[in-house]
DNA sequence: CTATGCATGTCGATA
DNA sequence: TATCGACGTGCATAG
């Protein structure tokens, strides 16, 4: 991480060093006493005092009292920042929105730190569901399987291992489903075929195996092809929806039965 | 504002420091690199990136992405703020929120910048209308000064001042108002009621006189009693609304009239 | 591009 | 303390 600090500084050395950040969309972290006016859809005015205000390489402003979740005043990435400084009598940042036309202006009486980061992150961001939540949900609702489907059981064993669910489809033939979180492999696949076999050897009958993921792999699909499996792609937002619901119906349940 | 900073620093170095500022509430400042995790009302991975990570003095978390208004993770004031470190492994912090539970852990892998900071800010905030604003709702409704009564004018000069509306109440009678956008004093009615002696030398009729704020001095009260006025004190949230609901309409028009 | 609905919504007021 | 509604809501997705 570039990093540019400085502190208890005057507000023109602020202003050269908050130009570059700003030219070259690097974070800026300052701490300071400012005053704060806002107009747009709405107006405001926030009197002086110690604020943290960040700006964003992508032109997001915030600017944070010293508690509270949300910001004061802020400006949505997009906008455009201008800063200025008035003969030593404070750092101005003037922050405007094109649409909506909004207009933010932060006037800096005192800086006691600036700071501007180079910073990348690529890390990725994911909100997920364990497999337990998934197969949960998906043993409640088996329509978004099939329609049809009636779930006989969960974590059956077979052999020495246990297929996820366990269910009869509509014609009353067996169904055997494996379920994966992330894309399925060849691995996967392989591993719902041991299970039908297992299946086949010790009820003397061939069940449908079926393999469900929220993608799968090309070696995938073509294993599923060659060993006459099918399979069946979810949605994991869509299942989260359902998960929500469901937290929320347990949450209200629990609450009543707590009376 | 009392600050401590410290800079590509050991995660020994950086606990000591961190769990100082906890203790004393400060505000928290820390870049560097992380990985985060949440689970509770819903669930999230964040994978390794260079962050912005600010912990307030009443508990509230926020991890910033370089990029974005919104935090990527955070926890709401109240939560219960813990740090570790693993032998010069990582700095952990754990963000506990009670109810609903839910936990926040985030690992530092590196810290590039870590500062605490006593911040003091009784600054207030408003949300506000100028007082053209108001007056230009109320004149567009009447109904919220009284019932009946018609607009004829505004900033109708009176001698060498402006009454800031004019008008017409259900019996005939004429009325000069005066606004107020923040409490009214003793003075603001003396003004009204100079209005009211010059319009009776004028035009030889004695007018009412309303005096319009959202709140009233004692003094004012006092005043308004002895003189012989009224007054009507309007609620600004209110008036907020209806300036909203305006607007819209004005940017639906132009929008309208734009094509 | 606007329109619609969701959110780990958050936040304040109210019963 | 739970519930309700507003928010400078922000944000993604659909049309």
């Amino acid at each position: 991480m570039e990093l540019m600090h400085v502190e208890k500084v005057d507000f023109e050395t602020a202003l050269g060093v908050l130009k570059k950040a700003l030219i070259s969309r690097h974070l800026v972290v300052i701490l300071g006493e400012c005053r704060v006016d806002y107009e747009g859809r709405g107006a405001s005015r926030l009197e002086p005092g110690e604020r943290l205000v960040v700006i964003k390489g992508d032109g997001s402003v915030l600017v944070h009292r010293p508690s509270g979740y949300s910001p004061v005043n802020w400006q949505p990435p997009g906008s455009i920042v201008e800063v200025t400084s008035r003969q030593g009598l404070g750092l101005i940042i003037h922050v405007v929105r094109e649409k909506p036309r909004e207009f933010l202006t932060i006037v800096f009486t005192r800086i006691d730190t600036l700071i501007s980061a180079k910073m990348t992150d690529i890390g990725e961001f994911t909100m997920y569901l364990g497999e337990n939540e998934i197969r949960d949900i998906l043993v409640e609702n088996p329509e978004l399987i099939e329609k049809g489907l009636r779930i006989i059981g969960v974590e059956k064993q077979i052999g020495d291992g246990y297929v996820d669910i366990y269910a009869e489809d509509s014609e009353g033939r067996r169904v055997l489903i494996e379920l994966k979180r992330i894309t399925a492999t060849r691995e996967a696949v392989l591993q719902l075929y041991r299970y039908i076999e297992r299946y086949r050897n010790e009820y003397n009958q061939i069940p449908r195996g079926i393999i469900i993921a929220p993608a799968f792999s090309p070696s995938a699909l073509e294993a599923i092809t060659r060993l006459g499996l099918e399979y069946k792609s979810i949605d994991l937002k869509q299942l989260w929806r359902y998960f929500k619901k469901k937290r929320e119906k347990k949450t209200t349940l629990l609450d009543y039965r707590g009376e």
